[in-house]
Formats: C-alpha cells, sequence, structure tokens
RNA sequence: GGGGGCGUAGCUCAGUUGGUUAGAGCGCUGCCCUGUCACGGCAGAGGCCGAGGGUUCGAGUCCCUUCGCUCCCGCCA
C-alpha cells in the first residue's frame, strides 16, 4: 500500500465498496456525535466522508482531530445506510469505516476558517493566502484560471503562433509608467527595469524574422491599484505578427479570445463577431472609450433642439462658445418624476451642479419636468423623437465641452442602465474600438502629445506625414494611429498596434510629440538600428490575462484570480515584500538610503 | 497626492438620546449525544470598542488628530 494514499477524496464510488483503502487530506469539517463521528476529508480533488465509531481501533484519536488537520485515514468503503446517502457530493453513496489515522500535520487555531462561505478581511485573506487558496471558490477560481491560459496557448499555437521568453531585467523607458528598478551591482548608479511589456522585445523578434510571435508575459508597472488593475505586476498574452494589417491582427486574435470565452462562459453568449466602433464614435455615444454594451442607450447629440430656446442655461452656453453641446441620455421606462430626481441627486453626489431631464407621461405627452417647461412642447417633441423615446421615457441631459463632461456623461449612462434594469446579464459582450487619435493637445506644458501609444503607425500617406510642419497642428491632431482595443463589457482587454516599423517616420513622430532626436537615439538607439535594418511591417495585441479569468470567473477584483496577490499598497502580507535589506547588500550596490522625514 | 466608505471578541456584525456589568451568530475549550453532512444540547474562555487627544459628573456613542483596510480620482506609452 502506498506510503499516502491509494485513492483521492474525489474519487470512491460504489464500485469501490468493500476496498481497504488509504486516504489523505484536510479535515474540512468534522461532526462529533459522541459514539459516533464524520470527517469530511477533503483534498484537491473532492471531499469523502469518513466515519468512525466506538468499534473502530481508532475512535480514541479520531475523537482529537480538529479542522484542518493533515491525516492519512485507513479504512475499509462501504455503502451509507439507506436515506442518508448525500446526492450533492459525488462520493455522496459511499463512506470509509476508518481504521487507522496517522496525523501528518495538525493546525493551530485558525484565523479563518476554510469551511463555509463567510466574507473575510482582506488583509487577513492575504496574510494566510494558502488558508484562503483552500477555500473553494479561490481554489477553483486559480484552476480555471490555468485551465484557460492552457486554452490560449493551444489555440495561439494552432494559428501558428509561437511562444518566446523575453528578459526581465532590462532597460527603463522614458514613456508611459513609472518602471521598477533593479539597481546593478556591477555598474554602480545604473539600474535595470523590469518591462512593463516586452513591448521592444516583440517588436525586435519581428525584425529578428520569427513572424509570428506570443508569450503570457509578465508584465510590471509602478502605479496604483484599481479593483481590475493590480499593483506591481500582471500578465498578458502578447502578441506580434510580422506582414501584416490591422484586419490580420483581428482575424488572428479575434477567434482565440471567442473560443476561449465560448469554452469557460458556461454557457453564456458571446459576441459572434465583435463590431468596429470608432474612437470618436464610442466617445460620443457610450462617453468612454471602453463601453459597456450590455447597456443598449446611447447618447445624441441635441445641441440644435437647445439652441435659442427657452432654457437658458443650455441656451447662453451653446451661444458662447462653439465648442459647447448637449447631450441626451435617452431613459426608456424612467418617465416619472421619482427616478428623475433620483438621478438628479446622484448627479450632485457625484460632483455635479444637477441632471437637467425630460420625462414623458400619459397627460403630459409634451414634456414634464422644469427643463420641458422653458424649452416648449415642440422641442420637446422633436427631441423625443430624435431619441425614439415614447410616452413613459425619458431623457437626461449633460451640456458643456464635451471632453469635459464626458467624464460624467458614461458613469451616467452606466447609471441610467443599472437603474432601469436595462442592461443585459449573462453575457460577453466584446466590441474593436479603432480610429484613436495619434497625438492630443497637452493643456497643461502647451504641447502636443502622444495619445497613447509612441511606436504605432499613422493612418497617413507617409511622404505627406513627413511633410508636416508645426503650422500643420489642427491636421495634427486629426491624425489617427492605427491602433485599436478589445473592449468586454465595459472592461479594457487589450491593446495593440500595426507598428511604426520605418525610422524616419518614427523619427517625425517623436519630433511633432516635441522629442528631439538624440534623445530618441539615446533611449530607442538599439530599436531605431534594428528598424534601419531591414524591418518588416509588423503589428500584434496584448490581452490582459487576469482580466479575462476575471471576467471569465465572474470576479469583480483580480485578487480573486491571482494566487499570491499584493494588497493595493503593492505589499505582499505573507512574503513580507517589500522588505528592508542588510547595509552588505546596500553598500555592494552602492546604495545610500535617504528616506523622508517621519513627521 | 486627493476624496468617499469601513474599523466593537479569532471572524461576521448589533449596540437606543452620551448613563449600571458592551451583546448575538460562527469559531475555540469542556461536558453530553450512534446517522450527520451549516448535526444538535449544556456550560465556559475570549474585548485597550484601531490609536492618541479633547468635551463631559460620565464616551463604543459627540469633537479633533492619526493609523489601517477598501473603493474611486490623479496615474496606468
Amino acid at each position: 500500500m502506498h506510503r499516502y494514499r491509494t485513492h483521492t477524496c474525489g474519487a470512491l464510488r460504489e464500485s469501490d465498496i468493500g476496498k481497504d483503502v488509504r486516504l489523505a487530506g484536510w479535515c474540512h469539517r468534522i461532526r462529533d456525535h459522541g459514539g459516533l463521528l464524520f470527517i469530511d476529508l477533503r483534498d484537491h480533488y473532492g471531499l469523502a466522508q469518513v466515519v468512525a465509531d466506538p468499534e473502530s481501533p481508532v475512535f480514541k484519536l479520531a475523537e482529537t482531530l480538529r479542522s484542518e488537520w493533515v491525516v492519512r485515514i485507513d479504512g475499509k468503503v462501504r455503502r451509507r445506510p439507506a436515506g442518508t446517502e448525500n446526492p450533492d457530493l459525488p462520493t455522496g453513496a459511499i463512506e470509509v469505516f476508518v481504521t487507522g489515522i496517522e496525523v501528518l500535520g495538525s493546525a493551530g487555531e485558525l484565523p479563518m476558517p476554510v469551511f463555509g462561505e463567510q466574507e473575510y478581511p482582506e488583509d487577513i485573506r492575504l496574510r494566510y493566502r494558502f488558508l484562503d487558496l483552500r477555500r473553494d471558490r479561490l481554489h477553483g477560481n486559480i484552476m480555471k484560471r490555468g485551465a484557460i491560459i492552457d486554452s490560449i496557448r493551444h489555440r495561439m499555437k494552432a494559428q501558428g503562433f509561437f511562444e518566446f521568453q523575453t528578459p526581465i531585467l532590462t532597460a527603463s523607458s522614458p514613456e508611459g509608467a513609472r518602471d521598477y528598478l533593479v539597481p546593478s551591482r556591477i555598474h554602480p548608479g545604473k539600474f535595470y527595469a523590469l518591462p512593463q511589456a516586452p513591448q521592444q522585445f516583440k517588436q525586435l523578434i519581428m525584425v529578428s524574422g520569427f513572424d509570428r510571435y506570443f508569450q503570457i508575459a509578465p508584465c510590471f508597472r509602478d502605479e496604483d491599484a484599481r479593483a481590475d488593475r493590480s499593483p506591481g505586476e500582471f500578465y498578458q498574452l502578447d502578441v506580434e505578427m510580422s506582414f501584416v494589417t490591422q484586419e490580420d491582427v483581428f482575424e488572428a486574435v479575434e477567434p482565440v479570445l471567442r473560443g476561449v470565452f465560448e469554452e469557460f462562459a458556461g454557457g453564456k453568449p458571446v459576441t459572434p463577431k465583435f463590431p468596429l466602433i470608432a474612437y470618436a464614435d464610442s466617445m460620443r455615444q457610450y462617453g468612454t472609450d471602453k463601453p459597456d454594451l450590455r447597456n443598449p442607450i446611447k447618447m445624441q447629440d441635441v445641441t440644435a433642439h437647445f439652441r435659442g430656446s427657452g432654457f437658458k442655461i443650455f441656451a447662453n452656453m451653446i451661444d458662447g462658445d462653439s465648442a459647447v453641446e448637449v447631450w441626451a441620455i435617452p431613459a426608456p421606462t424612467g418617465g416619472n418624476r421619482a427616478f428623475c430626481d433620483r438621478m438628479n441627486s446622484w448627479a450632485q453626489s457625484e460632483g455635479q451642479p444637477g441632471l437637467g431631464y425630460i420625462f414623458w407621461r400619459e397627460g403630459e405627452e409634451g414634456g414634464a419636468g422644469p427643463v420641458a417647461k422653458n424649452v416648449g412642447p415642440e422641442r420637446t417633441t422633436a427631441m423625443r423623437e430624435q431619441l425614439g423615446l415614447k410616452v413613459g421615457d425619458a431623457a437626461f441631459f449633460v451640456a458643456g465641452k464635451p471632453k469635459d463632461f464626458v467624464k460624467f456623461a458614461g458613469p451616467a449612462r452606466n447609471k441610467v442602465g443599472a437603474e432601469l434594469g436595462l442592461v443585459a446579464k449573462d453575457r460577453f459582450d466584446f466590441c474593436w474600438i479603432v480610429d484613436f487619435p495619434m497625438f492630443e493637445w497637452n493643456e497643461e506644458d502647451k504641447k502636443i502629445d502622444f495619445s497613447h501609444n509612441p511606436f504605432s503607425m499613422p493612418n497617413m500617406d507617409v511622404e505627406k506625414f513627413l511633410k508636416l510642419d508645426a503650422g500643420d497642428q489642427e491636421k495634427i491632431l486629426s491624425i489617427k494611429a492605427i491602433q485599436y482595443d478589445i473592449v468586454c463589457n465595459g472592461i479594457e482587454l487589450s491593446s495593440g498596434a500595426i507598428r511604426n516599423h520605418r525610422p524616419e517616420v518614427m523619427k517625425k513622430a517623436f519630433a511633432i510629440a516635441g522629442y528631439p532626436e538624440d534623445m530618441l537615439e539615446q533611449k530607442f538607439g538599439g530599436m531605431l538600428h534594428a528598424l534601419s535594418l531591414g524591418a518588416p511591417p509588423h503589428g500584434g495585441i496584448a490581452p490582459g490575462i487576469d482580466r479575462i479569468v476575471m471576467l471569465l470567473c465572474g470576479e469583480e477584483n483580480l485578487r480573486e484570480v491571482v494566487l499570491f496577490p499584493m494588497n493595493q499598497r503593492a505589499e505582499d502580507l505573507l512574503m513580507g515584500a517589500p522588505s528592508e535589506v542588510t547595509p552588505k547588500q546596500l553598500r555592494e550596490l552602492h546604495i545610500r538610503l535617504n528616506l523622508p522625514e517621519k513627521t
């Protein structure tokens, strides 16, 4: 007989009745009836009921077992007495009558029980992550994560992609997020940086002639956390391809994501063909570049209806500045004062002066509410018709410069959809967001900046692009990059681009954003040289693995799908990271601490 | 860096207008219990009410400060 087990805890069935078996696992739950004792023995695979009574030679020992002790159990499989089967358990028809026990690992009092579904404070869960990971839900999430990554690998390889590894210790790059730095012992005063993404490496792999790259790549960014953004580190499905257009990337990646989602969504519908939405349209209709398409509400421009109207607040704003617009958020079925007032209060709690609205109800088909009173029934009805609304519906209005109010309009659209129950549940609604602006105006520094990724190819005739000068500011700001995002249920899953593989175009792009050529040479010299010595056109994308798993596990927080996550302050409470190091270590690295003064 | 929420037993929470000895469930300890699977019953231990200061005859409760956790803004090519 094996030293520890002949079967796993989830394996035994009626066909095993009569066998002498050996099991090992954790005491999940103990029910002591005095003369009869049940232990649910748990391992990775399942649960088995172990039973002892005074006829068992180890009954006395069995009575001393406690929750989460790790034990080896010897016993005989027998059929449970009629009426005591547990149909909820795969092993529920049988039980193991115990004849031998060996305690393999005892446990003191637990800071949190493994049994049950009770919620626990995050710091305790993180400090005792190994206990939390024993629990069903987290254990299942992590296993599902592994299966998802497995599926992604298979699907990528089936499409002719090959997996590569890229360096973890690399060089700091000036754009983007804050880097994690690693001091060099051999080169005093110099630092490695952990990669924010293997962006340059994957491009170099294409320049090296490998054609189709992918990697489940760790990425490191020293930025503050969010529920859907791990502090410190996360994983991307990093993809790059040579000789491709945007459409080729879509055709390679979309089936992988759709396939993975269909495989793991548990029957929830997945968008069969991801629609393309231009960045500008997404901002106008949804107030965000990551729209939740489960919410059917689309905003519309209703500026014309308010221009010169009796609603003086809006009318005067429109006359005063040609950039001012009024957008309507249609609210089907929201046509009652209670709802509209609730939205208004919500807007105020969000720091807005209020939220104008019109609602239509029986007897007041011309519109009700203070806005309608001032605008008059003709304009009100015209708006209702434009918005495709009917009696019983409402519309909310936001006014100002769109780039200022979208930060509020987007959430307001979400709020209306959620409050009125218009948002479809249990589905995965994907889209591509395309045509991102290449540059944007930085109001603070009064200069042109890269809008998103400086390595993207501008979607413009190369010769014309190279001839641009400072006087073409308007034209420059209208340039689109060949860049795209995948969004699912309002979560940005990935971002990608056709890269700028021509050194002269890249130099020009950086010059437009105010970066001198010698800086470009200094920071991206390796990349530039690579592009100068025979670089293929190439492009790619990088879906966030953690977010994909989060969506497929139905979790709202990344920490529920990561084995050993850090807390929001980027601390690992289990391992005690970050930690102080010895003076000797610092000396070797030529580092002297200059700590902030404590107040 | 800024804003919101939370902080009472190991855990989840209740705690009246500021008023005697701060409670419940789970967990833990002991005793009882031969068919449970959220087993049941009895008894018990366990509290710097996050910390510090203030108001008051009296503070878990009111005020100020601070710390921790969390969500958001900034930030995230």
